[in-house]
DNA sequence: GACTCGGGTTACCGCTAGTAACATCGCACC
DNA sequence: GGTGCGATGTTACTAGCGGTAACCCGAGTC
């Protein structure tokens, strides 16, 4: 039949491209997000065309690449944000989860926070939305639908989840980001004065010298 | 004498500087975060090397320009953050004045958040923390101090109000990153509906569907 | 046997960041 | 007044990037 012979070249292909994300994934975790496409077709024992004509551009590896570690993060942080614990035990192992990844496997984390940025000038348009990294974006979105999902916030609460979910997800990262640099405490540390945070501990704290008025 | 002498050459040289700087901004204004060098020597009326002589590398003509631009954001936020108001309003403000900057001139904006990266993959060594635009790092550190001088915390508050200082700039960034991009509301209400989450909305909220079991 | 077709390579383009080498002007110094 | 020296500027280049055109070859098919 013709779609068994179909299917049998897809399958060629696709086990092609598998091999060639790993090999890709081995040169990232090495070089980090600066893995160059020379490099990448040289890990995977072949010549450059033959990625651009697997995966179109450079950005389209990425893509692909980032797809793989992005769904597996993601469905970690699933687990954590859908357990039957209560918020701030869910809250906090959540974090907590984002913050073990990105800890134990640093340049694949900073492969994905890289923003796509089509290097070769042609079609730049004024697109100032996308500068965050496909990552974030997913991860607010996702984040955003939970909340929904689980949390009474009355009228307005689309609206609400959708801006809590980047926010939170932004300042989960820039923390992270942060503690990756100086690592000024420990993991569990980070995790709970973030939680605090969100618990509205800084709305509740008080003045430090004297009146609110000076 | 031998002082005036080089005081006056480098008078020229930092008038010099600044035209560069001045061009370099246009063009960035221009190009967003892909500018160029050649683009910005032609900007200038000059040619590469010069550019080179005056500030090393990209980098350091990176450095330079986004320095003016950091210095003058953070005057602002500086001042919403000290006005003599009660915290939620100073919040509020400083969020806003944020927002209303990236607002006002995206690309300078996406250019700032661009992270350095030495592309010359000579010396990239493993520093993976340094990933963070210069800027959010700036700021984060920025309102730490802020919060640390002005709220009480208790003992370790060094510690939170760092945590604290990157954690919301990293909110307020990533939010404010979305909305530019999708535009799903006016300022201000992105502006209270951050604000209501630092302010424990989040924890305060009831769960949707029955107990918080299932 | 000619013919197409998928997988692969060589050799190139245009661009980038960055540099070496050369030219030139102004100014101090003997 | 010539002379050297330092800042300012240029042209012409390197090395490497993303991306592509052109060719090449083995397998299957009429």
């Amino acid at each position: 039949m013709d779609t068994t012979q179909r299917t049998d070249q897809q399958r060629s292909a696709d086990r092609r491209r598998r091999e060639l994300l790993e090999a890709a994934d081995r040169v990232v975790l090495r070089d980090g997000p600066q893995a160059s496409m020379n490099a990448i077709a040289a890990e995977a024992g072949i010549t450059k065309p033959i990625l651009y004509r697997h995966f179109g551009d450079k950005g389209g590896l990425y893509a692909a690449l980032a797809k793989r570690h992005t769904d597996a993060l993601l469905d970690s942080l699933r687990a954590a944000l859908d357990a039957p614990a209560d918020r701030r035990e869910r809250v906090e192992s959540t974090l907590d989860t984002y913050l073990a990844a990105i800890e134990a496997r640093p340049q694949v984390y900073r492969f994905l926070m890289h923003p796509a940025e089509g290097s070769a000038g042609a079609e730049q348009g004024f697109d100032v939305g996308k500068h965050s990294a496909p990552l974030l974006r997913r991860m607010g979105e996702e984040l955003a639908q939970v909340i929904e999902e689980r949390v009474d916030l009355g009228p307005e609460s689309q609206q609400l989840a959708r801006v809590w979910g980047h926010g939170i997800v932004g300042m989960m990262h820039a923390a992270g980001d942060w503690w990756l640099g100086e690592r000024p405490c420990s993991r569990a540390e980070l995790v709970r004065s973030l939680a605090d945070l969100l618990w509205g501990r800084l709305a509740a704290a008080g003045d430090r010298m004297g009146g609110p008025g000076f």
